[in-house]
DNA sequence: ACAAAAAAGGGGAATTTTCCCCTTTTCTAA
DNA sequence: TTAGAAAAGGGGAAAATTCCCCTTTTTTGT
């Protein structure tokens, strides 16, 4: 019997070497191989003659991650499925996930036959929502995620550099603006956010993965 | 043959559950039970009758943390050894660790087999320090690491109130404190750390978990 | 018991952040 | 093409943060 094969995406090897135990132990599929980043699967599919059915891809990682590489996929071997797997549960992430491509959005505290499972939906069905999964593409749909997509380039630029300790005049410097622009986005981010204060800007950048510490 | 046991303690299910098959495959270790978290690791060792030679501890985890758990285990089942596994390469937890008793540290993208000779070395020599780990010992010894036991119990909790967008007029109130004198502590805890604003003090808290997003 | 150190608090001022209301320029859709 | 929206920028001021230098109170080691 032919097992659908599969590649693992996760920087975390020892992560990465149980769980190809665990995917072997599984009667339909087969790890193909391992890749440490995005960077490294991209390179991998380039050599490799023949491709996986699906990647399990870790969000965060180095070089490359799983977003981009995601997307990369999407473009480049679309034939290819993707399945989330990560450690962070936050809506943002997962909205970006689905909409570069990925069928399917898991945490690393599933039960393994929970992760049998949605394989094998992936391959049958083309996708495996969780019920949590399904309730934020849900409130998204309804405009209900306070998701950073509602914020502009410059919004975006300004929330990254206020995690520093420059001062709103030298970011106006850096960003080739007048420090009264930045003001003005300042003040757009605290009523879009809900904040009232530098900290709270801060604090939101970091939760939803704006600014890598 | 007899085997040695482990526990293997670690909120991941998943993680959790393809590590026991590694470890099963070893051929001198045998996982004894699972528990998702450190409280739940003292609930059953309170109950099975026979304890594992060692834990294999997760960090960062819910009701009980590692740390926590470390602890209770010295003070109450000190024949216990323990061996931190980890996805934070932080040197103050890694010392936290140490200090509570862990007998090594591993981060979780080592190689499988780096667990075994871990494991194996905790049996036999009661540690296992990577090179990594040792450094830090080392810079730790000579009062090289910016460890936050150098604030006070005040500056610290300083540090946390920081990390909101509370005014230090409100944050005074709520320690009991003259504003002049947190002023006094905002200042210290700049020369202590390194930084010369808020923003940076709220960067320091969270890199170091003393503030949980 | 007493000197030294640490903790708590103060005055005063420069700098930065936050706020509100307004003008000009640029882009965009009807 | 033209009204309206979005982006960029300004004036001015209150509030908060940061800085420096100083006094009083409490704790601590010997």
């Amino acid at each position: 019997m032919k097992k659908y094969d599969v590649v693992i995406v996760d920087d975390h090897l020892l992560f990465a070497q149980s769980l190809k135990g665990l995917v072997d132990s599984f009667e339909e599929f087969n790890v193909l191989f391992h890749a440490n980043n995005g960077q490294e699967l991209v390179d991998k599919l380039n050599i490799v003659s023949n491709t996986p059915h699906i990647v399990l891809m870790d969000v965060n990682m180095p070089v490359m991650n799983g977003i981009e590489a995601t997307a990369w996929l999407k473009k480049n071997k679309p034939e290819i499925k993707v399945l989330a797997l990560s450690m962070e549960d936050d809506e943002n992430l997962i909205i970006k996930m689905i909409k570069k491509g990925a069928r399917g959005y898991l945490l690393k505290d599933i039960h393994p036959t929970e992760l049998q499972t949605a394989l094998q939906e992936v391959i049958d069905d083309g996708f495996y929502h969780t019920k949590h999964v399904s309730k934020i593409l849900q409130k998204s749909m309804h405009g209900m995620v306070k998701n950073e997509s509602q914020l502009s380039d410059n919004e975006l630029r300004l929330l990254e550099l206020v995690c520093s300790e420059k001062t709103y005049a030298e970011i106006a410097n850096e960003m080739y603006l007048s420090p009264k622009t930045i003001d003005g986005y300042r003040e757009s981010l605290f009523k879009k956010i809900g904040v009232k204060s530098r900290v709270g800007l801060v604090l939101y950048a970091i939760k939803n993965g704006l600014y890598q510490l």
